[in-house]
DNA sequence: GCTTGAACCTGACGTTGCGTCAGGGTGTAG
DNA sequence: CTACACCCTGACGCAACGTCAGGTTCAAGC
C-alpha cells in the first residue's frame, strides 16, 4: 500500500521542471502539501502529489491564479468550465488593452518620427509645443501663410530668457482659463469670453497678428491633437472641453 | 517669478485624475518632486510639476513601467523613439502569448464541452482517464470495436478498491518507465521492451485482450492527446517522449 | 477661543509568484 | 574526517500603488 516510491523536492522538481522554491512555495500556500515528512523533516512527495502538481502546471500554463488553481482542484462545486471561461474573458480584455496600447505607440512614434523627436522637451521646458520645432507638420496645417512666416521670423530671435517670460504668461492665463471650467462657466459666458481674447493677444503678442477671428482654426487645431489638450489639461482636468468652445464662440462673436 | 500658484496634493490629484497616494508615491521614488514644502512640510507642487505629471500620466497610458519614464524624462542621451519600439515589442509579445492562452484555454473548454467534465477529476483519481467517461471520443477513435465493448463491459464492474488496485499497479509500471527514460535508456532496448510488455499485459488484464502488436495505436492515442503524455510525464519529465517510440518498436517486433 | 471636519503628514503592510540569498542541519562518498 | 550535495526555515525583493493607522494642521463656524 504505502510502498511506492516518494521523491524529495529536487526529485520532484527535475522531474516536472519546475523549481524547489516553487514546491517550497506550493508547500507553504497549501496548494501541494507532500503526503509525508521524512524523520528529519524532509518533504516527501508521492504520486498523487505527482499527479497533482502536473494539474497544477497544467492550469498554470492557462494562466489561472494559484489561488483560483486551488479552488478548482479542492472544491468539487467549483465549475472549471465557468472558470475557464472567466479566464478566457479576462485574457480576451487583456488582449484587447494591448491593441490599444499599440495603436497609442504607434500614434506617439509616428509624432516623433514626423521630425517631433523635440516636441515633448518643448512641451516640458515651454508649457507648449515649440511650433519651430515641427515646420513639416505645421507647414502642412497652415500653408505657407503670412502668419507662420511672422511667427518663424519673430521666434527665431526669442532668448531663454524670452521663453521663460512668455511661459509665464501663457500659464497664467491657462491657470484662469482652467478656474472657469473647474467652476463651470459657460464657454460663450463672458468671463470666458474675455479670457479668450487675452489668449489672442497672447499669441499676437508672441508669434502673429492674432485677434478673435482667429481663434476658430486656433480650436480647431488645438482640438485635433492630443497633445495641445494636455498642456491645456495639466491646468486641471476638463480645460481643454472647456477652451474648445470658448475659442469658437468668441470667433463667432468677433466676426 | 515665483509668484505662481502652488497646489498641494490634493489639488493636483483632482485636476490631474490621479490619486493622493499615486503622487506621494512619485514623490517617494523621485520621480516626480514637489517643487517646494510649505513650512508644515506639505508638498506644493508648480507648474512644471503639473506638465510633468501629464507627461508621466502619458507615457503611463503606453504602458511604460515608471522606471522608464523616469530615464526618458531626466536622461536626456535617452532615446524616446528605441524606448517606444522596444515597449511595442513587449506589448505585441503579451498579445501573442495572450492569443496561445486563449487558444489553450478553448482546447480545454472542448474537451471539457465534449462531455469530458469529469476526465480531470478521474486522472486524479486514477492515475489515468477513465474510458468510460468518454465514450464519444473514444468510439469516434476505435469505432465500434471489440476491445471497446470488452473494456466497458469489464470495468463497468469494477469497484472503487478494483480501480485503487489497478491504480497502484500503473503506477508502478509507470515508474518503471520514467526511470529508463530518466536513465536515457533506448526506446527500443531490452528492458523498454519488457516494460512496454508489461503494460501491455497491464492492459490486457484490465481492459480488453491487448498484446505488443497492439502498443502501436495505443502510442498513437497517446501521441495524439496531451492529457495522456501528461499522466505519463507526472512520473517524470520526458517519460511521454520514451514512451511512444518504446511502444512502436514493441508493436515492430511483435509482428 | 474652541471644536469640528477636511486635508495633510509619515510609516508600514498587502498584493502575485516566486527568485535569491543567508545561516545552519544532514547524509554520504572518498 | 572532510568535502559536497541536498535539505530546512526565514526573510527580503520586485511593480505600482491601495489601504489602514496614528498624529498634525488648517479653515471655518459657534
Amino acid at each position: 500500500m504505502s510502498r511506492m516510491k516518494l521523491h524529495t523536492v529536487g526529485q520532484l522538481a527535475r522531474r516536472s521542471g519546475v523549481t524547489v522554491r516553487t514546491l517550497h512555495h506550493y508547500d507553504a500556500i497549501g496548494l501541494l502539501t507532500p503526503a509525508a515528512r521524512s524523520p528529519n523533516g524532509r518533504r516527501l512527495y508521492d504520486r498523487d502529489n505527482a499527479l497533482r502538481l502536473q494539474q497544477i502546471m497544467l492550469y498554470r500554463t492557462l494562466g489561472l491564479s494559484l489561488d483560483e488553481i486551488a479552488r478548482i482542484l479542492d472544491d468539487p462545486g467549483f465549475d472549471r468550465h465557468d472558470a475557464l471561461l472567466a479566464q478566457r474573458q479576462a485574457v480576451v480584455a487583456q488582449i484587447t488593452k494591448g491593441e490599444a496600447l499599440i495603436r497609442g505607440i504607434d500614434e506617439a512614434l509616428a509624432l516623433i518620427d514626423n521630425a517631433l523627436q523635440k516636441d515633448m522637451d518643448m512641451a516640458t521646458l515651454f508649457g507648449g509645443f515649440d511650433p519651430s520645432k515641427f515646420e513639416d507638420e505645421a507647414k502642412a496645417r497652415w500653408g505657407d501663410t503670412d502668419a507662420w512666416r511672422e511667427q518663424a521670423k519673430r521666434t527665431s530671435q526669442y532668448s531663454a530668457e524670452d521663453w521663460r517670460s512668455y511661459h509665464t504668461e501663457h500659464g497664467a492665463i491657462c491657470e484662469r482659463l482652467a478656474e472657469l471650467a473647474a467652476a463651470g462657466a459657460a464657454p460663450d459666458g463672458k468671463e470666458a469670453q474675455e479670457a479668450a481674447k487675452t489668449y489672442a493677444a497672447l499669441i499676437d503678442r508672441w508669434f502673429y497678428p492674432c485677434d478673435a477671428s482667429h481663434l476658430g482654426p486656433l480650436a480647431d487645431m488645438y482640438e485635433a491633437d492630443v497633445r495641445f489638450q494636455e498642456t491645456f489639461n495639466a491646468f486641471g482636468a476638463g480645460t481643454a472641453d472647456f477652451v474648445i468652445p470658448a475659442f469658437r464662440a468668441c470667433a463667432q462673436s468677433g466676426e
